[in-house]
DNA sequence: CCAAAAGTGTTACGATTACACCCATGT
DNA sequence: ACATGGGTGTAATCGTAACACTTTTGG
């Protein structure tokens, strides 16, 4: 350890306030025909009012990420997703017991590879279409799903967040919707249809997918 | 209180961990012609051999933000800058004597409108061109300065940055310095130029810089 | 008077947008 | 057969990038 180091531990020592940490997770899918957000409702209970992002309390030997990924995997049966940092709360009177800051991520999952088990502590789970939140959402998890959806947004226009949302065959239709929704805007079809071609990372396979008019093909990234 | 949020607290308190935060700010400032960052030495001693961002701890009734104006403060007597959030670091051994969680931001300031004042536990401060840091940084703080660079360079695309960084009074080519150092790349000039005269927020004061070939005029804020 | 930097406008190119018709399938 | 949605290409527009000469000032 160098002195410098060593100076700065004192520093960090001496100011001996400690304080609990809690990652929640705005999970995003794209489900019957729509993005949505995953809520729960926590632990049993007279009154199961409100809504809450899936999270828990950060433990001694894990970081963040690694806190984040286990508790959405105890809470939901949910695991192998893309994660992203989204932002840190620390207003003082978030938590109405004690001093909690949270660290909230987003992440995007793809529901048909990733079966919902219900956790322990779990109540329910349920799919919010982000445009129909529920009027009962605990703490401050409305801001924290509100910034999820910014940051979440001004992601998609440079990266691409397809294999992460679709099943492994989609439409172009459904790949154009779930942009629709991420940026909460029209689109024209034929646009996006050639950008979304250009990439040259999709597929057709061939197949069309039954039971709508128009026949439209299946596509799988290559 | 809800029952949910009853629940909730019961959910922090019995996982029992809490965790040291610190707050580190990467300040920069355009100086010497040049976009700059400060790191400082910390403390008195024998070795003084890393330099670090300013920072330190979060305190009982601080939010991050209000540690992080403090703290920045009372190492070096800046005060009223523009902040922003970059991230969170949680790796375990960040920190080699315990486990330190810390909250990087990054600031940007006009070195003119700012006298340094070094603080009680601050050997030096320094300004270091973004190309040149000093070999000897201590911790994680490298990292913690690319990262910050890289979103003070995603930033410039959207947010006009030139109020906080430059003096009251500056040319167009100190203007386009300023973008071309957070870039890192060339601008053409008279391109340059016109995109930000469009913006149709600066206005030419009439006075010409002296001591320069060519005569330009200094430019301010509308 | 020479060198260095400031100031200025136009053209070319690429990317994005707007837009309409025919074809396939379900009902 | 009819209605709904799928598939496709082109022209217009906008924003960005490339580019050279004259003017001003310092040395």
């Amino acid at each position: 350890m160098t002195q410098t180091e060593h100076l700065n531990k004192l520093q960090v020592t001496k100011n001996s306030f400690e304080c609990s940490v809690t990652t929640d997770i705005a999970v995003f899918g794209y489900l019957d025909g729509e993005l949505k957000i995953m809520l729960c409702k926590r632990q049993v209970g007279t009154s199961r009012k409100n809504w809450l992002l899936p999270g828990g309390a950060l433990k001694k030997d894990e970081t963040l990420e690694g806190s984040a990924i286990k508790v959405l995997n105890i809470l939901t049966g949910i695991k192998d997703v893309y994660f992203e940092q989204v932002k840190v709360y620390s207003k003082l009177d978030r938590h109405p017991i004690k001093r909690v800051l949270t660290v909230c991520f987003y992440a995007l999952v793809n529901p048909e590879k990733h079966p919902l088990v219900l956790g322990e502590t779990v109540e329910g789970i349920k799919w919010f279409a982000i445009d129909q939140l529920p009027s009962s959402i605990g703490f401050d998890h409305r801001e924290l799903i509100m910034d999820s959806i910014l940051y979440l947004r001004n992601n998609i226009k440079t990266q691409l967040m397809a294999e992460e949302l679709l099943p492994s065959k989609f439409t172009l239709q459904e790949l154009q919707i779930v942009y629709e929704n991420i940026l909460g805007s029209k689109l024209d079809r034929r646009n996006f249809r050639k950008r979304m071609l250009q990439l040259d990372i999709f597929e057709n396979t061939g197949q069309k997918k039954l039971g709508i008019k128009g026949g439209p093909y299946f596509y799988s990234l290559k």
